[in-house]
DNA sequence: GCATGATCATGC
DNA sequence: GCATGATCATGC
């Protein structure tokens, strides 16, 4: 049998070009290769290894293609509702050696070394299909030194390694970083390695482009990304780094004093948002721009009263009944935003009665929060909903108290309406016990207001 | 004053 | 029509 291990960078491509347009089916049989389908147990990606690229199945640390230095991944993409295309899931790398990555530099890492080329190899995953009949429609080199994103990605690696020789390598999380994230790899949650500079064992933790990097690249490589706005031209400056300079010079301002610079005149109730779109100097939303749809980040405008009081609370998407209950709580959907998700809030707070903007604060909720405290919250709310025990009481006015979490009973979050009116609902897969009702208004998980006071302590 | 239910406003 | 960010209203 050939070695593919050391097919060259035009081998590669030839050999990627033709699986375009199809199936892994297609291909076998073109190859006249008959495979047990019940022996075989490997995921696409192995298959494609083996029987494309002739390479056996291997954990090495070396990239697949050892002498192009190319490692290859293949992975799926998705048609979502709006017709927009999206990736199916984050493009999982080499596993991270707490033990010895740390003492590395970047350029010398064992994620560099193999994955500094990536021959990606996507194929459109559909909901009726399986991996031997998703089409291959597109492959592309991703050769990351000369990346537009190589500043970030480097900061990020930095990111990571710090929390390691912090000793804090079981505080790691996904949404710590921007492009280039550390997901969790491994049978379970309970799959832990030891660290070198702490007595805690961490969750084995894999370096990955997150899902929304990869949504990027395959709307760019593969779909439209002709509305798709950049906030940055200087290759020269990490996305932080931009970031700040722009912060630096409006901190301080007042809402008037940023109206006036902007030639803006308006009494919207988002008139702060809107002024953060001029300070980056976008005509549509920052949330929308590569930058911020790259890292996963969600700007967020965070008003604070003269006596550092947050009145809101602040929400998350609704979740539908029907779905929630089906979902288990480590891979349900509130876990996932919580884990995968940055928020970037710019803060402006009253002080003789106007508005200052005070700057921005990026955060991601710690995994000890979620698996301890949200968790709670998700859990009831998930059991009252299958237990049909939503409504509690109904007052004279026939408002309704319900049995969901409320915001006294959890530090971080609680369970409350979000909808145009009470009529606005969605089905339940429970009859409500109380009322006998087959659809309830729709509710969403909640950030408390005073959880989000005292993460903005830091302004007053 | 606070917790909780309810709704508004905007943009796609 | 709907999702989402933002806010109002009421009763204890």
């Amino acid at each position: 049998m050939k070695d593919g291990r050391h097919y060259s960078k035009e081998d590669i491509i030839l050999i990627s070009e033709s699986a375009i347009g199809k199936s892994l089916d297609e291909i076998l049989n073109s190859k006249l290769i008959k495979i047990g389908k019940d022996k075989n147990k490997g995921g696409l990606g192995q298959l494609i290894e083996y029987y494309l690229f002739d390479i056996e199945n291997n954990s090495e640390s070396e990239p697949d293609f050892i002498d192009a230095g190319i490692e290859l991944k293949v992975t799926p993409y998705k048609r979502i509702q709006n017709n927009q295309l999206s990736a199916k899931e984050r493009l999982v790398l080499n596993i991270i050696d707490y033990n010895t990555e740390f003492a590395n530099e970047f350029r010398s890492s064992h994620f560099w070394y193999k994955n500094n080329k990536i021959q990606i190899l996507w194929y459109l995953w559909t909901e009726d299909g399986n991996k031997y009949t998703y089409k291959f429609t597109n492959y592309k080199l991703l050769d990351l030194a000369i990346s537009e994103d190589l500043k970030q990605i480097e900061s990020d690696w930095n990111e990571i390694i710090t929390k390691i020789k912090d000793g804090r390598a079981h505080e790691i999380s996904e949404a710590d970083t921007m492009y280039l994230g550390a997901c969790t790899k491994g049978a379970n949650a309970n799959s832990v390695r030891t660290q070198p500079f702490s007595k805690i064992k961490a969750k084995q933790r894999a370096f990955c482009f997150k899902t929304s990097y990869m949504t990027q690249l395959v709307r760019k490589y593969i779909g439209d990304y002709s509305n798709v706005e950049k906030i940055i031209s200087d290759k020269s400056k990490t996305f932080i780094d931009y970031v700040n300079d722009v912060v630096d010079k409006y901190k301080g301002k007042t809402q008037k004093e940023l109206l006036s610079i902007f030639k803006l005149d308006s009494k919207a109730k988002n008139i702060n948002s809107m002024l953060v779109n001029r300070m980056f100097n976008v005509t549509g939303n920052i949330g929308e721009t590569e930058e911020f749809l790259k890292a996963n980040i969600i700007p967020r405008t965070i008003r604070i009263e003269e006596n550092g009081r947050i009145k809101e609370s602040m929400p998350f998407p609704t979740f539908k009944y029907k779905e929630i209950i089906n979902q288990k709580w480590e891979d349900s959907d509130l876990r996932n935003t919580l884990e995968e998700t940055k928020y970037m809030f710019f803060v402006f707070k009253m002080v003789d009665d106007e508005y200052v903007f005070k700057g921005i604060k990026l955060w991601n909720m710690p995994e000890i929060e979620i698996d301890n405290y949200v968790k709670k919250v998700w859990m009831k709310t998930v059991d009252v909903i299958k237990k049909g025990s939503i409504v509690k009481s109904i007052d004279s006015n026939g408002v309704r108290t319900t049995n969901f979490p409320g915001m006294s009973e959890n530090l971080i979050c609680h369970v409350r309406p979000h909808a145009a009116n009470a009529e606005d609902t969605y089905e339940l897969p429970v009859k409500d016990k109380h009322t006998g009702l087959n659809e309830y208004t729709k509710h969403c998980f909640w950030i408390n207001n005073k959880y989000l006071e005292k993460l903005f302590s830091e302004f007053l």
